[in-house]
DNA sequence: TACACCTGAAAGATTCTTCTTACACGTATA
DNA sequence: TATACGTGTAAGAAGAATCTTTCAGGTGTA
């Protein structure tokens, strides 16, 4: 259940950032759609949509479209399960998996 | 323990960054000064500089200057015994500490 | 038709990170 | 003195992330 190095810098590199720690923490209190959590959160929607992105290609979120009783395609986000624990052997673990720095000698 | 928002965002966008991670996972294999870790990584030493100080100043690891046998000054690093575990609850508990978004209504 | 709500995405400006290069200072040894 | 090792820092190029604006599509109701 160790991340491979990429896969953990997706994460840390998706959760590094206030507003999208915002939207987690947001999306933590239960799912929302887009427009209502741009309201919420108190940005814009393409913006927010970009951060949405972001945070679903790391696998931290998903979203469904559904379809509203009043026929209205609706985006709902919903935070994924996830645990990450990090310490340093942790960590060491998962940079084993990344590809070494390419250095070469002239 | 739950650390406060800053903090939070200090660590994650610290280890959000393959180099960073290379080297506190070096670092987690032992102390080691500037430009031998350097050496071993495979970067220059001003760069390595750079992210040495980005990782302290989030609290990852710690430098003390030491004086060599030959007299020399050389600054060793240490990797923090930190665990940091994240969930979607205890962002949102360290959100909790984050200034709200300036948003004004015209 | 017009308006309100929902969705997506592209283009461009701005700002932040990252990286390189170059400099300055120290001690010890040949 | 010259070289090799250690330290730090500042300036500018290059790249990546962030944010705004603008456009285009959809459904339902007045």
């Amino acid at each position: 259940m160790t991340p491979t190095g990429d896969e953990l810098l997706a994460m840390l590199s998706a959760l590094a950032n206030p507003l999208r720690l915002r939207i987690v923490a947001q999306l933590a209190g239960g799912r929302d759609y887009v427009s209502h959590l741009a309201r919420e959160i108190g940005i814009s929607r393409p913006l927010l949509h970009m951060h949405l992105q972001r945070l679903e290609a790391a696998g931290l979120i998903v979203g469904s479209l559904e379809l509203s009783d009043d026929g209205k395609a609706m985006k709902y986000y919903e935070v994924v399960d996830f645990d990450l624990h990090l310490t340093a052997s942790a960590l060491a673990e998962a940079v084993r998996t990344l590809p070494p720095t390419d250095q070469e000698k002239p």
